[in-house]
RNA sequence: GGAGGGGUACUCAAGCGGUCAACGAGGGCAGACUGUAAAUCUGCUGGCUAUGCCUACGUAGGUUCGAAUCCUACCCCCUCCA
C-alpha cells in the first residue's frame, strides 16, 4: 500500500496534470505492469534534452515494473500533426522510417532499459485500416468536440483555415491507445487535446480509459520558446560533451533553475538548498557548474564531466586556449594567403567579408595577439593558432 | 466562378521612381565589462580578386537616364461572396 503511494508520488513529481489520479491509483493497485505509451514523430529523430523531461518519466515508469511503449508515428507523421504552423512533410520511406528508429533507439536506451520497452509503428494499424476504417474511425467524433482543441478553435474564430485532414491526426493518435490497449499515455502539454480523444476512443472500444499525464515544455536555451532542434535552441543528448556543457552554461540564471526542476535527478529538498544558497550570496555560476555537470555525466559518464567543467574553466574562465585545436594546412602555391582568405578556408568565418568584419571588431587573434590590419598576409612557412571569437579555432600551416 | 489583400534579407516587418545592400524589431555574431558562453552596454549582420565592383526585394518580360517602388503576363499564399 505505501509502494503505491510512493509509486504515485514519483510519478507524480515535475507533471503539469494527471487526468484522474484516482484512475492511475486503481491501476497501480491491479499490480500487474501497466502499458505506458509515448509517442514520437519519426521525422525528427535527433532527440534533445527537452525531450528527456518525458523520457525520464518513462524510465521511472520502467523503474516501477512497467513497460513502457516508444511509438513511432510514422503513419501520422504523413498527416502532420497541426500543432503550430505546417510545414509540408516529406513522405518517408521505409528505410527511412526504420533508420530513423534506430537512431531513436541509440539515443532512448541512454536512459530507458531496452528490455522493458516495447518500439511500435503507428502505420502497423493505422496502414491497414483503409478508408472505409477511417470514416468510420471518424464517425466516433464530432466537429464540436473537435473545436475545443485551443488550436483549432482559435483558428476557427479567426478565419484560419483548417484542413480536413488535420483534424485526423488526433483520431490517429487516439486510435493508436486502442490498439495499444494503453494504461498510461504521456505527453507535452501542447499534446492535451490528442491525449484525451484516446480516452473517448478507448471507451468507445469498451476499453477503460487511459491515464493521461502532461509533462511542461522545457524552454530552450533562450529561456522563450520551447526547446527544438529548428529554432537551434537546443542541446542534443548525443553532442560532445564540451559542447553540451558550454551550452548549459549559456542559459540564463533564472533559466538555470527550470532546468534543474525539470531535468536534474536531484531531490526537491535538494534543489530548494541550491536555491536557499544562491540567495545568500552564493555565485551562480557554480550552481550551475553542478547542473550541467549532471547533465553531462548522465550521457557521458562521470569522468567527461569532470573534464568538461574543468576545460570550461580553463578556457572561459582563464582565456586559455582548448587542447584540441583542429588543424589544417593551406596550400597556396608558395604565394601566401590573406588573412580573410585564410580564416574562411579554416571554416572560422563563412565569407572572406565576414573574416573582415571580425578584425574590424577586434575578434581576431593570432597565437593569441589581436590583429587589426585587414591586409595581413600569411607566408608560406606561416605556422600558428588562428582564433575568432573566443570559441573558434585552428591550427594553421601556410605552403 | 466572382471580388479583394498579399509575396522584401535568418525571421517578423517598413519602404511604394532616384539619397536602398534596403528603416525598425527579434535572432545571430563580435567587443567591453563581469561572478559565467548569466545580466548589462556598444558595434556588426549579402558577396567579391574591396575606398571600387557584382548579385539581391515571388518569376519572366516591359516603361524609364534610373525600379523593391510604375506596366504586362505568370506562379504561390490568404480573405470574402458563390
Amino acid at each position: 500500500m505505501t509502494d503505491i503511494k510512493n509509486a504515485l508520488e514519483l510519478i507524480a513529481r515535475g507533471t503539469d496534470e494527471i487526468t484522474k489520479p484516482e484512475e492511475l491509483e486503481e491501476r497501480l493497485e491491479l499490480g500487474r505492469p501497466l502499458r505506458v505509451k509515448v509517442g514520437f514523430d519519426p521525422t525528427a529523430p535527433d532527440l534533445h534534452i527537452g525531450h528527456t523531461v518525458i523520457i525520464n518519466k518513462m524510465r521511472q515508469f520502467q523503474d516501477l515494473g512497467h513497460k513502457v511503449i516508444f511509438l513511432i508515428g510514422d503513419f501520422t507523421g504523413l498527416i502532420g500533426d497541426p500543432t503550430g504552423k505546417n510545414v509540408t512533410r516529406k513522405a518517408l520511406t521505409p528505410e527511412q522510417v526504420q533508420e530513423n528508429a534506430d537512431t531513436y533507439a541509440r539515443q532512448v536506451y541512454k536512459i530507458l532499459d531496452p528490455d522493458q520497452t516495447e518500439v511500435r509503428f503507428n502505420s502497423e494499424w493505422l496502414g491497414e485500416l483503409g478508408s472505409d476504417g477511417m470514416v468510420r474511425l471518424a464517425a466516433t467524433y464530432t466537429v464540436a468536440r473537435m473545436l475545443e482543441r485551443d488550436d483549432f478553435e482559435s483558428r476557427f474564430k479567426n478565419n484560419q483555415p483548417i484542413a480536413i485532414h488535420e483534424f485526423l491526426y488526433p483520431l490517429a493518435q487516439g486510435y493508436d491507445s486502442v490498439m495499444l490497449e494503453c494504461d498510461v499515455e504521456m505527453g507535452g502539454t501542447d499534446q492535451k487535446f490528442n491525449l484525451h480523444v484516446g480516452r473517448h476512443l478507448q471507451q468507445h472500444h469498451g476499453q477503460p480509459p487511459q491515464v493521461i499525464i502532461t509533462l511542461p515544455l522545457l524552454e530552450g536555451l533562450d529561456g522563450v520558446q520551447k526547446m527544438s532542434k529548428s529554432l537551434d535552441n537546443y542541446v542534443g543528448i548525443t553532442e560532445p560533451p564540451g559542447e553540451m556543457f558550454g551550452k548549459l552554461m549559456s542559459i540564463s540564471d533564472e533559466l538555470m533553475w527550470r532546468y534543474f526542476d525539470l531535468l536534474s535527478f536531484r531531490s526537491n529538498q535538494e534543489i530548494a538548498d541550491l536555491k536557499a544558497d544562491a540567495v545568500g550570496g552564493r555565485n551562480p555560476r557554480d550552481i550551475k557548474f553542478l547542473l550541467c555537470e549532471e547533465l553531462v555525466e548522465r550521457f557521458h559518464g562521470a569522468d567527461a564531466a569532470v573534464a568538461a567543467r574543468e576545460e570550461f574553466i580553463s578556457r572561459f574562465q582563464q582565456g586559455q586556449m582548448p587542447e584540441d585545436i583542429p588543424g589544417q594546412t593551406l596550400q597556396t602555391g608558395g604565394e601566401g594567403i590573406g588573412i580573410a582568405a585564410a580564416l574562411s578556408q579554416c571554416g572560422l568565418t563563412t565569407s572572406n567579408s565576414e573574416a573582415f568584419r571580425m578584425i574590424q571588431q577586434g575578434g581576431v587573434k593570432i597565437d593569441g595577439e589581436k590583429i587589426s590590419d585587414r591586409s595581413l598576409r600569411l607566408e608560406p612557412g606561416f605556422t600558428g593558432i588562428l582564433q575568432v571569437g573566443k570559441r573558434k579555432f585552428c591550427n594553421v600551416s601556410v605552403v
